[in-house]
DNA sequence: AGCACGCCGACT
DNA sequence: GTCGGCGTGCTC
């Protein structure tokens, strides 16, 4: 048993195998399945992972491990058959597979070197390559290729006086703290006090300090700084073998500075106490089980997780908890820290890679039982899960857009099954798939449908904003809600307006001839970023400056189309001078802690109107909100996406949840150009069943999910035929190996048929059950390897996509 | 991916 | 004759 099967770090088709090393003797019993190690790969280094230990191989010339990353392993036996799985649902590499289940810390970093070997003759090797090495150690090989020193130093490395050292680094080191110690106990400490001379007073200060605190470590500049001594005073306590220095290990703690007020468990309404019960049973009975906990905003889901998880807990078991990245506010960390307290890890984007760190070895060591985070959060290195929770499960931010591909639902379920516990979906507007499965019995499903105290669902009033061009209003704003705003100014109620920029953005067009302005490498149009004055393209990154003057026609006429939150601002402090306006967009939150002191702000009534995107639209639980303002309802209805009625209902249903939630009774207005729309009209009367029902129809009749599965094909190529033609033979070869159920639109453009100067098509697969379909693609990918690596080609799979482009 | 090897045209 | 362009094939 002395040679690990190893997963190497090169995402590459041809090496998504394993590799087969031996293990030298000194770290026979070392090295372990699950951990990382540097494996010599061609002429360099890099990181693997061990995925078996075996007694032979069929290769014969077997190179050795070069050393362990790691001293106990980073993927447990669940997380490695979890990779396999993903690889296989998803058609990822096993490589990026690991790598997505662990913290980014744990990706190695590589370092090239050049260095003078040691056999190199020093008298004989020329002046201007010692030059070059200036008597450092080593240059780096990015350092020899920018000041041109690549060529001269490649022929002393054929000589053999220069070597290229790889080098595999980690990313993050782990935070360190020196504390000082002592072994003595407190008679003898108070004997080396006496034999101390007359002039060691800040020794006798110090051990006078220990001889009351005992032998815990304490940290060294604590210890300073409380006897107000210097480190000479503790090194002259070490040299008499005194006092102990050490490092010890350190967490990174964000929410170290704070404190959480404890709750208790609320009790529950009956509609929380019906939905809990089955919940429960499968926690005890140590049961595979998915629910689906359809709640009204204000139903109170919150609560059923929280004591979910306390009886997860109380059976020495642990708990997943997924949140939408943009709802994972301290609002919601508080919920759970205050009721778990330090037993909670939480993971999310606004964490630096070294605190994700941290937070990830809190649960490897089992020294947390709880972890709240976004996606990503699914993999948590638990070992014992008891429940796993996905909040908002109709969110698109769970599936991940880059390879790995997967969805965290599909994880957790998958997750969940062989930890037998159950998965608990909550939402007020489930995604139709889910509520489809749980009409279905594929989950089980949980009603609240009514607030807690009984609140009623706030009015909504859609305002047909045609109708207020006809009437000759022109502003932003539609009379009624005008008038309901400067109400509630009064009333010193407050209110959220909710700009909804996603679909089109305020990009910029020409009055005359209707030009407008294009990214030259993207078809698609170039967002305004009033900030710089620039425009930039959100697909490549271009950037450009407004013209002054229509490119076309010459006319000076060139404006800013698409209502941005600071043109709604600008407009609010016109018309409502006395208003105060709190604004929460990508610029004004992007840095550190923003989101919370803008929404502190809002809570302590620093503000009359909190203005936002897609942000504001979860998660906020302000008693006096009493008005909700949607100022374009209907800008993402004209995606090219099967789902974006879906997405409209869901999002005009969660805002208008945000009004009302307490004794205050609350009001919404929809503003919108298509009130007859059905996703509208629906969202207004916050009727869920009705939307499902109507929506599933047109699903029915457009063959899309959930009646069919669909996967995605996309190729792109700098060549516009290579792209169609590609597309089409892929298109032609699927076809072939599927039913005759099965249907393959292609090739057809994607919907933004060019990014950064490629053409893109795509094929889009339709289909009930294809056990084919996996095998069909892998074959496909394989073939066209080749032209991938050195042809330009690419091809990216999406099986289940959430967007279509 | 990233590297070596090898074959071909362009230059001191 | 040598340098450097990139196409091809391999990595335990």
């Amino acid at each position: 048993m002395n040679i690990a099967s190893v997963i190497v770090d090169v995402p590459a088709r041809q090496i998504d195998k394993t590799f087969d090393y031996l293990i030298p003797e000194h770290l026979l019993g070392v090295i372990q399945i699950g951990m990382r190690v540097i494996v010599p790969f061609g002429p360099r280094k890099i990181q693997g992972f061990v995925t078996a230990i075996k007694g032979e191989s069929a290769f014969k010339q077997l190179k050795k491990i070069i050393e362990p990353m790691d001293l106990t392993p980073v993927l447990n036996q669940d997380l490695l058959a979890l990779g396999d799985w993903l690889t296989e649902t998803t058609l990822c590499y096993k490589i990026s597979a690991y790598q997505v289940m662990l913290p980014a810390a744990l990706k190695a970093k590589y370092e090239k070197k050049l260095r003078i070997t040691k056999a190199a003759n020093l008298e004989k090797l020329f002046d201007d390559i010692q030059g070059i090495f200036a008597n450092r150690d080593h240059i780096l090989w990015q350092e020899a290729v920018e000041k041109g020193f690549l060529s001269v130093l490649q022929k002393e490395v054929t000589k053999g006086n220069v070597e290229i050292i790889y080098e595999v680094k980690e990313r993050v080191k782990k935070k360190k703290r020196k504390v000082v110690f002592t072994k003595i106990s407190r008679d003898e400490l108070i004997s080396e006090k006496a034999g101390l001379t007359a002039q060691a007073i800040k020794q006798q200060k110090v051990l006078d300090f220990f001889i009351q605190y005992g032998n815990e470590p304490i940290d060294v500049h604590e210890l300073l700084a409380k006897l107000g001594v210097t480190s000479s005073v503790i090194n002259g306590l070490m040299k008499k073998g005194i006092l102990l220095q050490k490092e010890i290990e350190v967490y990174r703690d964000p929410y170290e500075d704070r404190t959480f007020t404890k709750s208790n468990p609320l009790p529950l309404t009956a509609d929380q106490e019906n939905a809990i019960k089955p919940i429960l049973a499968s926690i005890q009975g140590h049961e595979h089980a998915n629910f689906l906990l359809y709640g009204v905003t204000g139903s109170g889901k919150t609560e059923v997780y929280l004591q979910s998880i306390q009886k997860v807990l109380e059976k020495g078991r642990e708990a997943i908890v997924l949140v939408p990245e943009i709802s994972l506010t301290p609002q919601m960390v508080k919920r759970f820290k205050g009721r778990f307290g330090d037993q909670v890890a939480v993971l999310h984007s606004g964490l630096s890679i070294g605190e994700k760190y941290d937070e990830w070895r809190k649960i490897q060591r089992q020294e947390v039982k709880v972890v709240v985070g976004a996606r990503s959060a699914i993999f948590a290195p638990f070992q014992n899960l008891g429940i796993i929770i996905i909040d908002e499960e109709h969110e698109t931010s769970y599936k991940q857009e880059e390879n790995p591909k997967y969805h965290a639902r599909d994880v957790a379920i998958q997750r969940a099954a062989t930890h037998r516990c159950p998965v608990i979906l909550g939402s007020a507007t489930p995604a139709l798939e889910s509520f489809a499965r749980a009409q279905k019995g594929v989950y089980q499903l949980l009603s609240m449908p009514k607030r807690m105290n009984n609140q009623a669902l706030p009015a909504v009033k859609i305002i047909d904003m045609r109708e207020e061009l006809r009437e000759g209003n022109r502003s932003m704003f539609s009379r009624m809600l005008l008038e309901k705003i400067k109400d509630r100014l009064e009333k010193k109620e407050q209110i959220v307006l909710f700009l909804n920029k996603r679909g089109h953005s305020s990009f910029v067009m020409c009055r005359d001839c209707g030009y407008v302005v294009n990214c030259p490498n993207c078809d698609i149009s170039l967002t305004y970023h009033r900030f710089n004055q620039q425009m930039k393209c959100h697909y490549c990154g271009y950037e450009a400056h407004v013209p002054g003057h229509c490119p076309e026609c010459q006319s000076e006429h060139i404006r800013y189309f698409g209502t941005g939150t600071q043109k709604v601002e600008e407009e609010l402090a016109k018309i409502l001078p006395e208003s105060r306006v709190i604004r929460m967009d990508v610029d004004t939150t992007s840095r550190k802690g923003a989101h919370e002191r803008l929404l502190d702000q809002f809570q302590e009534g620093h503000a009359d109107i909190l203005l936002g995107t897609q942000m504001i639209a979860k998660g906020l639980d302000f008693p006096n909100i009493t008005l909700v303002g949607v100022l374009s309802a209907d800008t993402m209805l004209h995606l090219p996406d099967f789902r974006s009625s879906e997405k409209t209902f869901q999002l005009l249903t969660q805002v208008s949840g945000r009004a009302g939630r307490h004794e205050l009774e609350g009001e919404v207005v929809i503003q919108t150009y298509t009130p007859e729309h059905y996703s509208v009209e629906l969202a207004g009367d916050q009727d869920y069943r009705r939307f499902y029902e109507q929506e599933m129809m047109v699903r029915k009749l457009h063959k899309y999910p959930p009646f069919y599965f669909i996967s995605l094909v996309t190729v792109s190529h700098e060549e516009l035929m290579k792209a169609v033609s590609v597309t089409e033979k892929i298109t032609t070869y699927i076809q072939s190996k599927l039913s005759r159920e099965a249907i393959c639109l292609g090739p057809v453009a994607s919907p933004i048929p060019r990014i950064n100067n490629r053409y893109r098509y795509q094929c889009l697969i339709k289909y009930k059950r294809e056990p084919g379909l996996g095998h069909a693609l892998k074959k496909m990918l394989d073939h066209y390897q080749q032209e991938m690596n050195s042809g330009g080609l690419q091809i990216s799979v999406d099986v289940n996509p959430f967007i279509l482009m």
